[in-house]
DNA sequence: GCCGTTTTCGGCCCGACTGTTTTCAGTCG
């Protein structure tokens, strides 16, 4: 098999799983091939090579047992296993698109299939309008109301990917693209350049004495499907599984800073900036920056000479969107961006206590190879009883706990901390002498999330009146391509925040970024600080942190907006622990 | 299907909401 990883193998588990649910098997049964598909996609080895390895045993694996090791075999040698055929042979591939559409579960679909053999979205579409679930037991006229927007809202989503999945596959394949002869540079233009939350397509511009080479190395690259396109300079395809739509263009030297700033757009940055280009006598496009009078060319090698012929400092990508970063360049007053570097700690993360991975002393060491001086150990409190939430009892015995440790030294200092439920009313899931005891409480909602505007802004502004909150934590609640964020009085919560001095979160894990640029902007004129946090479940989730970075400077931030830029001695002034 | 100072079966995160129900199954987080 090519190229099997283990996430590739992960993902035939996991997938396993979700037709093990619509066949209604025993849901103990379908959790291994869930756990398995978990342990196996964050195992730092790649699995294909213990398989290999006589002397290595794939049990010592978390997770996998004898079943789960014939099934990896099995993988390993014909790319899929008995249990995965028989279920694909009972129900299409495409049933699975459907457990993507909020409000139906496995065991509708199932009835959906034994009755009318509809799998596709399309066919349940159809269904719903033709009135068809409501004649099926426990179906009704309201579902079929609730499925049909589900579905809206699903393509609206399709398509787009979240930052770190195209993130990752550019990091892949520039390197990839790089080793073909006579490539210089690969660089990731567009919306990713940009750090976006999500990506719909990834541009990669290629430059050097032979780029070109790098458009036949590309169509060959063992994940490419489909090729769209493939002419001299630019081939299109799409890779992977998931059909991710990936140019590629050659360019000449001469014109790469040029062709680097209009594939990164935004179309709206561009727009204003080719109407400056004009105003003052020249013409800008993909290929250079041009005099009107006698169409030579003045600039294009680089970003740096096309935005200082315009009479502009260099903009940073992640400000292209019109939104007054042309204003500010010509003026001088472009903003002292925060960088991943400033960062010295991370205020958010979970240990085995609750929903975590990893041990306190496993976060931290991998806090501390990252050179932080600080973390906050936060785990859940007990409103979220399926993450094994943290009472009273056990949240002051983990503030004495901490204590300790940080006595012994740990090389890092840990605050003891804790992912606080707001509950309904907006008060604190943990009485107020347990949340003392702490040094830094994270307030966060997990439930009730679509009540009405007014009542979900009183229910955080009374949040906000409880002494011991620091943080409010992802305070919009969205989960990117599932979920928007709950709808609120932002800006009064923000004015709010700011007066008591309580810090939002900006949420580095890619399924949330919350907040996000426009929010950032507003709840800073108001006043309001941050911190840049991972809300980590597994040491590798930590360095998340550039994307909540990415996040950050969009929203025009800078380090002294940013309280984990601070030394620890300050920080610790900050928060009087 | 995995796991185990309960070694070979029994336990495995669980509460709340929704809609169609008249006592609860399905879905979500």
């Amino acid at each position: 098999m090519k190229s099997m990883e283990n996430r590739d193998i992960a993902r035939l588990l996991s997938e396993t799983a979700d037709l093990m649910e619509i066949a209604g098997e025993d849901p103990f049964r379908i959790r291994s091939y869930r756990n398995a598909a978990s342990s196996i996609e964050s195992y730092p080895e790649r699995v294909l090579d213990i398989l290999k390895d006589p002397n290595r045993k794939v049990t010592d694996i978390p997770g996998i047992g004898k079943s789960m090791a014939a099934n990896l075999q099995e993988i390993a040698a014909r790319g899929s296993f008995d249990r995965r055929d028989q279920l694909l042979a009972k129900y299409p591939p495409t049933a699975l698109e459907l457990l993507k559409i909020q409000g139906l579960g496995p065991k509708t679909i199932s009835l959906l299939w034994e009755h009318y053999r509809v799998s596709t979205i399309d066919g349940l579409e159809r269904l719903c309008q033709e009135q068809k679930l409501r004649v099926l037991p426990r179906l009704g006229a309201k579902l079929e109301e609730k499925i049909l927007r589900s579905i809206c809202n699903y393509r609206q989503r399709a398509g787009r990917f979240l930052l770190n999945f195209a993130d990752e596959l550019a990091a892949d394949l520039s390197g990839y693209l790089a080793e073909a002869p006579g490539v210089e540079k690969v660089t990731p233009a567009g919306s990713l350049r940009r750090g976006r939350e999500t990506v719909g397509d990834l541009d990669l511009l290629v430059t050097g004495p032979s780029a070109a080479n790098a458009l036949d190395r590309f169509v060959s690259h063992p994940k490419v499907n489909e090729v769209i396109a493939r002419g001299p300079n630019k081939a299109s395809a799409k890779v992977g599984f998931q059909a991710f739509q990936v140019d590629v263009r050659a360019l000449p030297r001469e014109s790469y800073g040029a062709a680097l700033q209009y594939f990164t757009g935004s179309k709206e940055h561009n727009i204003a900036l080719r109407s400056r280009a004009l105003k003052m006598g020249y013409t800008l496009s993909e290929y250079g920056l041009f005099r009107r009078d006698d169409n030579i060319r003045v600039a294009g090698e680089t970003e740096e000479e096309v935005y200082a012929k315009l009479g502009l400092a260099w903009i940073p990508p992640e400000l292209r969107e019109n939104q007054g970063e042309i204003e500010a360049a010509a003026e001088g007053r472009l903003p002292h961006l925060v960088e991943q570097r400033h960062i010295r700690g991370d205020l958010h993360m979970h240990t085995v206590e609750t929903d975590g991975r990893a041990t306190l002393e496993e976060m931290a060491a991998a806090a501390s190879a990252l050179g932080y001086e600080y973390i906050a150990i936060t785990d859940h409190s007990k409103a979220l009883a399926m993450a094994n939430g943290l009472d009273e009892r056990r949240a002051v015995a983990f503030a004495k706990h901490v204590k300790r440790l940080n006595e012994s030294g740990l090389g890092i200092h840990v605050f003891s901390g804790i992912e606080c439920d707001i509950r309904r009313d907006g008060t604190m899931d943990l009485a107020e002498d347990a949340l003392a005891e702490l040094d830094l409480v994270i307030g966060s909602v997990h439930s009730y999330m679509n009540l009405e505007p007014a009542e979900m802004t009183d229910r955080l502004l009374r949040a906000l009146e409880c002494p011991y909150l620091r943080i409010l934590g992802h305070p919009t609640g969205r989960l990117l391509l599932v979920r928007d964020a709950y709808p609120f009085d932002f800006d009064r919560v923000a004015a709010e925040a700011a007066r008591r001095g309580v810090i939002f979160e900006i949420n580095s894990s890619p399924e949330r970024l919350d907040l996000y640029d426009a929010l950032l902007r507003s709840a800073r004129a108001r006043g309001v600080r941050f911190a840049i946090s991972t809300d980590a479940h597994h040491p590798n989730h930590l360095r998340n942190i550039r994307y909540g970075v990415t996040m950050a400077r969009r929203g025009w931030l800078e380090p002294a907006d940013v309280v984990n830029t601070l030394p620890l001695n300050e920080f610790r002034k900050l928060i009087g622990k």
